[in-house]
DNA sequence: AGTGCCGGGCA
DNA sequence: TGCCCGGCACT
């Protein structure tokens, strides 16, 4: 401690004033070069400093602490160097330590006290320095801390237990910029252009934190219906929706991506660092990026097709295709795992046009009974609708016996005892033969054994009596000619509940 | 409710 | 086979 001390104190490279001749009363300029301990009485006397100073003149000379004064430039009141080196301990417990080795100050001043000089200056020193001269005192404190600083940062010994708030400030800083580094590293969102945060998502898709678009539908990780993108032309990225997407924190990458994962790294929509999954647990879906739309399709070629009819409304086939479709459309993937939930959560956000196979995507297929047996168990969930429709459409048609899937490719002409012409249309194939309905009707009126050819009836049972009946005739019957009166004027078919043969339509 | 007519039973 | 009728569908 002393040591360290007296090197801040030491004042080699001083200038000092030193009688040119010993005991004269003139003195000249110097710089203290050197400083020795002698003593005086051996063991028990004071020790006192002999330094060795260079002359104005170059001469050396040794002078003791108490022929020389600090110059007149750096002390503006003369005085004994002695008392200033004593005094400079300001504590008064600080007195030099004579034991200290010179060379060990001089090192210390070199990395210590670049300006010795100025150190010279004890409490006394700086009191009366102030006293005359406070504001170059002022500007070399400044400077002091300046050089110090400088000192300690170049040091490797330097104790780190306490440092300046500056210092601290810096190593906020680095620390900071160190968090922000690694947050833009790991975070997806950096790099995707920011979207709505919606639906909480949608990120869901749609989420948590930040969400993934600014306008975009979440819908994208929530599976949510999408929300309006303003721009059907440049479906914004979802992100979710993830989110979309929510700006992840920390721990968050992974777990809401467990449901849908982006195998496709340039995608923006799902960019982040996924956790590996299972393949087999895997499922690659289309979703439509369409504003309002969101559909999702199990093939690309699907999802093209609705695109490409749907929203660019062109009915043409993939060969006259620019491939503009493949813009609006991603490609996710789902976990297996959580695929039903996914539909289900699907299915009461999305509107179910949207989620369900129109005869569009199936347009190859005129039958829609066909198309919808063939949907992939996957999507069979979310067409559900499209072949129930159609099923409806066919059985209103067969019940009209106008079928026009099953339009006659021939019409049977049956001749009857009457003379008339009987028509029916005999429907293809399928399960159901009866009857034809109102066409035979209204041109015959057939007679007991020889009904017309049943018509098909495609899915919905005719009627309860099995055969349709031929519809009731127009023109009058011996019950209204006659009345129940005179039934005895009736035909025999009127009697017998038969169809008339007197009054034939 | 009235009417047309099919299907079935019976003689 | 003829007669009769229950019952249904349609108007």
């Amino acid at each position: 401690m002393h040591s360290r001390r007296l090197a801040k104190r030491s004042i080699l490279g001083s200038r000092v004033c030193a009688p040119s001749v010993a005991g004269e009363e003139a003195f000249l300029p110097g710089v203290v070069q050197s400083v020795k301990q002698e003593n005086v009485e051996a063991s028990t006397g004071p020790r006192r400093n002999v330094y060795t100073v260079l002359m104005q003149d170059g001469s050396l000379r040794e002078y003791t602490e108490d022929e020389i004064v600090v110059s007149p430039p750096q002390m503006a009141a003369r005085g004994p160097l002695k008392s200033s080196l004593k005094q400079g301990s300001c504590n008064g417990r600080d007195v030099p330590d004579p034991a200290v080795p010179v060379e060990g100050q001089k090192v210390e001043e070199n990395t210590l006290a670049p300006e010795p000089a100025k150190d010279l200056r004890g409490c006394d020193f700086k009191r009366t320095g102030r006293a005359l001269d406070p504001e170059k005192d002022r500007i070399r404190s400044a400077s002091l801390l300046e050089q110090k600083r400088k000192v300690v940062s170049s040091s490797i010994d330097v104790p780190q237990a306490r440092k300046s708030e500056e210092e601290e400030e810096v190593d906020m800083d680095k620390v900071t910029a160190a968090m922000v580094l690694t947050s833009l590293s790991t975070s997806p969102l950096v790099r995707s252009p920011p979207v709505k945060g919606s639906e909480g998502l949608n990120g869901s898709w749609k989420d948590g934190g930040v969400t993934p678009s600014s306008h975009s539908s979440s819908g994208y990780w929530s599976w949510s219906a999408p929300s309006d993108q303003s721009n059907p032309s440049t479906p914004s990225a979802p992100l979710c929706a993830d989110s979309f997407k929510p700006f992840r924190a920390a721990g968050g990458p992974g777990q809401a991506d467990d449901l849908i994962d982006e195998p496709d790294g340039s995608s923006l929509l799902f960019d982040e660092p996924i956790p590996r999954k299972r393949k087999n647990s895997m499922k690659v879906m289309f979703k439509c990026l369409w504003k309002n739309c969101g559909k999702v399709l199990s093939s690309s070629a699907g999802i093209q097709k609705h695109i490409r009819t749907t929203h660019l409304g062109r009915n043409c086939d993939s060969e006259c295709s620019d491939g503009e479709e493949d813009f609006y459309y991603t490609e996710i993937k789902l976990n297996t795992d959580s695929v039903a939930e996914g539909l289900g959560s699907l299915s009461p956000s999305a509107p179910l046009p949207a989620l369900t196979l129109p005869p569009a995507s199936e347009a190859g297929q005129p039958n829609g009974g066909s198309g919808a047996k063939s949907e992939s168990k996957l999507a069979t969930p979310l067409s559900r609708s499209a072949p129930s429709a159609l099923y409806l459409i066919h059985t209103d048609h067969a019940y009209q016996a106008t079928a026009p899937v099953t339009i006659p490719s021939s019409t049977s002409f049956t001749p009857n005892h009457s003379g008339t012409v009987s028509v029916s249309w005999q429907s293809p194939p399928v399960s159901f033969t009866g009857n034809s309905a109102s066409p035979t009707h209204s041109l015959t009126q057939s007679f007991g054994e020889h009904r017309p050819a049943a018509c098909t009836v495609l899915s919905s049972p005719p009627r309860t009596t099995g055969l349709l009946r031929k519809s009731r005739g127009e023109g009058k019957k011996c019950r209204k000619v006659y009345g129940m009166e005179n039934r005895d004027m009736w035909c025999t078919a009127c009697r017998w509940k038969k169809a008339c043969q007197r009054f034939v339509d």
